[in-house]
DNA sequence: CCTAATTGCTCTAGCCACTAGAGGTTCAAG
DNA sequence: CTTGAACCTCTAGTGGCTAGAGCAATTAGG
């Protein structure tokens, strides 16, 4: 059986967050010993490690929370289980190339910069007009 | 003179957002008509089209605090504004290869669906088991 | 076995950047 | 002058935590 510090410790995940998981219905209610702490045991270390990576990979609580439920029905549906990671590396590509187009217009706008001070910055004057960009992010 | 539903059209900032800025205090306090209706000059239009742009590149609304303070000082301070623009640069550079990492994760995950159900699904394995991936997403 | 340090508990409030809705007032077109 | 759109303020909610107050329980050392 694990403290929720242990449990904190073996997967990664903050105590304070453990405990919201448990209060938003991610996890289940830890049982408790005699002194009303929470215990663990190895079902639920590997239910917060599913969650911690899920959350590392991207995905929402929302979306983890309908995995979870896949994972826990008869016959594991293998294959919404698929949608919904198709769906989430479609959302980390869509992100890639909008964050792209932003380093593209940076790198632009902090080539303007010629060190110096007084006048008119011209790395100022990029950021206020959105006309003087070259790409079309947002 | 603009009302605040021109400004919002004109700039693409929504009403609500725009009373938002005001009450944090990004931008001043509209003058007001005899109805006690927001109203706003070029100056007003031209500020709130620096900050659309800034949010659009991905600036946190205290770092465009700090460049509206630089654009306002006497000599507008280009070296200050470039270091946050760079910081900028670096912070989307980050999460671009983050998200990089991401993604090769989310393809090898997704490529385990042989599309079944029933049995063991790979993909919600490869979601519970950190230790099956390649790389070191997080 | 006692004590002190650590860990645990609950509860409230805060973070960012908005968004939604209620319930009322003012403006602009016909 | 009427009607409907746009405006006003105020409160509360979103996601995913994080921080802090003020206690109770556990655990390691002596």
């Amino acid at each position: 059986m694990y403290s929720i510090g242990a449990l904190s410790k073996a997967t990664g995940v903050k105590v304070p967050t453990i405990r919201y998981y448990e209060e938003i219905g991610l996890i289940d209610h830890a049982t408790r010993n005699a002194g009303n702490q929470r215990r663990y045991d190895q079902a639920g270390l590997e239910r917060l490690g599913f969650i911690k990576h899920a959350r590392d990979l991207g995905f929402a609580l929302e979306e983890i929370k309908d995995l979870m439920a896949l994972n826990g029905e008869l016959g594991q549906d293998c294959h919404a289980a698929d949608i919904i990671a198709k769906a989430q590396l479609e959302k980390v590509r869509a992100r890639i190339s909008r964050l792209q187009q932003l380093e593209a217009e940076l790198e632009r706008i902090t080539h303007l910069c010629e060190g110096g001070s007084g006048g008119t910055c011209k790395v100022l004057g990029a950021l206020g007009d959105h006309s003087l960009c070259i790409g079309d992010h947002d």
